[in-house]
DNA sequence: CCGCGGAGTGTTTTT
DNA sequence: CACTCCGCGG
């Protein structure tokens, strides 16, 4: 995929140089898209080092680990030291933190980190348990009941709040939400269980400790945060403590790309910064290396429209005008999928490789026809977000064998292993589960007699997989052996999910720590492909695509109701962060773009066939270059007003030139 | 107690 | 349209 860095610009502007030698004391960089941030982080670690500081003690945490790779792999190619930098996710981070202080935390066996799944998994059990749901047909699913526990974390408030303000509906079940939460805090403990949320909120709970504060401080003497536009309070607070003693952290971001507000992100982080850290020194980096005028034009346009906000606006740099980006209109998904497709391979022949091309979109299952018309028509692609690697139901099954044998207080775990064995369904796994709990592994003759043989099947692959001093890998060898069969009977597509495994084989290859691996599978999902595809055209979500750039850009599904979201048309602030998200996505584009829409006939009441209310806006809609591309309309023009001709057909290189 | 089949429901973005 | 929940037959 292409990154930011292949923008040319051949050095760094005066305000870049600021920013890059301003290592003493706080520094907020306000960075617009394409203004060469990347490459200021990258400037600043070699000019640190070339100082010498020791790379141990800078550390630089972003959103995620693709991210801080880049930049210090880049660093690393001018001077290896750079590759001891720390970098990381604030989560990954935390969690080795905790790890670290643990005793402190008063946790004292090994610790499990759980995914959204599993964190939604103990909820619905625990719901179970309490019989909370019980005959009521409104108690809210367990995705929800996860995102509100989430949300008072993440946003620092109660489970009354947080119902009163997003969950209005649910009042009558604040009572029974908060024993749930009680609940779940109580059986997370015993388990020695970690959500995301925990380790956040553990992380902020050891650093408030002056002198886990001092040790850890003392270890860091320069800190970088990236995006800190999306980073939320505790992130925030994270930060904060990390730097107090000393005060030499730079932070970066765009409060005009926040988008990650649905998860806490919180905005305020940046305007506050200055006031956290008084006597910080602001650079502001405008000039836009990336994008030809017209693509800045629609971004500006868009900037402009943005009730409060900075004020600000994108400076190109390249001086080239470009072609006005193009607003292509579609009777369906299909004809849509179609025009890009073609579009996509006419510009690969003009000399843009797909590599260097993206089609983004605002939810996943948006580009499902496109993906069709892709594979149909040989064109090699890669999707990033949506579904994921880590998520899917065989790697889960998978880890769970093996994370029973680095905690076996995992419920969750044994759970989902015994469930798939033939004849034993939920009593039978509860059963077992409150047998090893008191008695560990060791099982007497007279106790398999009570389960079905599987059962017996299962333990001895445990066993023969135990042992301290074992590969990652070799017990995963001796797992998927067991697993295999099982795999085969469960799904009829095995091949493919094989081969995924074959994948998180080679992953944990890498590890010579079972509990690293195991953490590092939900923390920081490996990557999928080790070999990524050549040449393969991007598919993307619009927040994978953040911080990215392709020379062609493509927008799909430029809707009302799919951006912005249905979800978010009666809250003004996640409309706020919806037009951010368009405004993401039009910048990505270095010398082309082109938006789409296409009526959406949705199944049951619901269908969408208006444009995006932000395009609709008086200047954006001018930045853009309209084009009905509609069959079904051009068809329905052509009866209505005979003479015309309409569109003349499905010609594809005549369509866009 | 398991597992299958039918009915009903609500649908984003991610560490 | 995919996933979850419920009820019934084995």
């Amino acid at each position: 995929m292409n990154d930011s860095e292949s923008t040319a610009q051949p050095y760094l502007n005066e305000q870049q140089w600021k920013a890059v030698r301003t290592t003493e004391g706080p520094l907020l960089v306000i960075a617009g898209p394409g203004s060469g941030k990347t490459r200021v982080i990258e400037y600043r670690v070699l000019h640190l080092i070339g100082q010498g500081i020791a790379p141990k003690q800078i550390l630089l945490l972003t959103f995620t680990r693709k991210a801080a790779q880049e930049m210090l792999s880049r660093a690393a190619a001018h001077d290896e030291r750079a590759s001891h930098v720390h970098g990381g996710t604030f989560h990954s981070f935390a969690y080795k933190l905790v790890n670290e202080f643990k005793e402190r935390l008063g946790f004292s066996g090994s610790l499990t980190v759980l995914d959204e799944k599993d964190a939604e998994e103990a909820l619905q059990k625990l719901v179970g348990r309490l019989g909370l749901g019980d005959g009521d047909t409104a108690f809210p699913k367990k995705h929800t009941l996860r995102a509100i526990l989430s949300e008072t974390i993440n946003k620092d408030k109660t489970i009354t709040e947080v119902i009163e303000y997003s969950y209005e509906h649910l009042l009558s079940h604040t009572k029974t939400i908060e024993r749930l939460e009680e609940a779940y805090a109580v059986y997370k403990r015993e388990a020695g269980y970690l959500d995301f949320d925990d380790l956040l909120r553990l992380a902020v709970q050891l650093l408030r400790d002056e002198e886990v504060a001092r040790m850890v401080g003392s270890r860091y003497r320069y800190v970088m945060v990236d995006e800190y536009q999306d980073t939320n309070r505790l992130q925030g607070e994270i930060a904060y403590l990390l730097a107090r003693a000393h005060g030499n952290i730079m932070v970066v971001g765009d409060d005009a790309q926040s988008i990650y507000g649905f998860r806490g992100a919180y905005h305020e982080n940046i305007m506050q910064f200055p006031k956290l850290f008084p006597g910080c020194v602001t650079v502001l980096l405008e000039k836009n290396y990336r994008s030809v005028q017209a693509v800045l034009n629609l971004g500006n346009a868009i900037l402009e429209t943005m009730p409060k906000k900075f004020k600000k606006t994108l400076v190109a740099a390249r001086g080239e005008t470009g072609v006005k980006p193009q607003m292509a209109y579609f009777g369906d998904a299909e004809e849509e999928a179609h025009w890009i497709r073609s579009r996509i391979q006419y510009l690969e022949k003009k000399g843009t490789p797909l590599s260097r091309q993206a089609v983004l979109f605002r939810s996943s299952y948006i580009s499902i026809p496109l993906q069709a018309e892709l594979t149909k028509q040989g064109v090699p692609y890669e999707v990033f977000g949506g579904l994921k690697f880590y998520e899917m139901a065989h790697v889960k099954d998978m880890l769970s064998y093996l994370k029973i044998l680095a905690n076996d207080k995992d419920e969750l775990s044994w759970n989902r292993i015994l469930l798939l064995i033939p004849g034993v369904g939920p009593k039978t796994a509860d059963a077992v589960w409150n047998y090893v709990k008191i008695n560990g592994g060791a099982v007497s003759d007279s106790e398999w007699k009570k389960y079905p043989d599987g059962v017996r099947a299962l333990f001895e692959a445990l066993y023969s997989a135990e042992g301290e001093s074992k590969a990652p890998q070799d017990r995963f060898d001796t797992l998927l052996a067991y697993y295999v069969p099982v795999l085969k009977q469960k799904f009829d597509d095995w091949p493919s999910r094989r081969n995924d495994l074959e994948i998180l084989r080679e992953v944990a290859g890498y590890y010579d720590n079972l509990q690293l691996f195991l953490s590092d599978c939900a923390i920081e999902p490996p990557e999928r492909r080790q070999k990524r595809k050549e040449g393969a055209l991007t598919l993307s979500t619009i927040h994978s695509a953040k911080g990215l750039e392709w020379d062609s850009v493509y927008l799909l599904g430029a809707i009302d109701g799919v951006l912005p979201s249905k979800m978010a048309f009666d809250s003004e602030e996640e409309l706020e962060e919806e037009q951010r998200l368009l405004y993401v996505a039009v910048t990505r584009a270095k010398n082309d773009l082109a938006l789409s829409f296409h009526l959406e006939s949705g199944h049951g009441s619901f269908s969408l066939h208006r444009l995006s209310r932000f395009l609709e806006e008086k200047e954006v809609f001018a930045a853009l270059e309209h084009k009905d591309y509609s069959e079904r309309r051009a068809r329905e023009r052509a009866v209505w007003d005979e003479g015309t001709d309409g569109i003349d057909d499905n010609e594809e290189e005549i369509e866009y030139e």
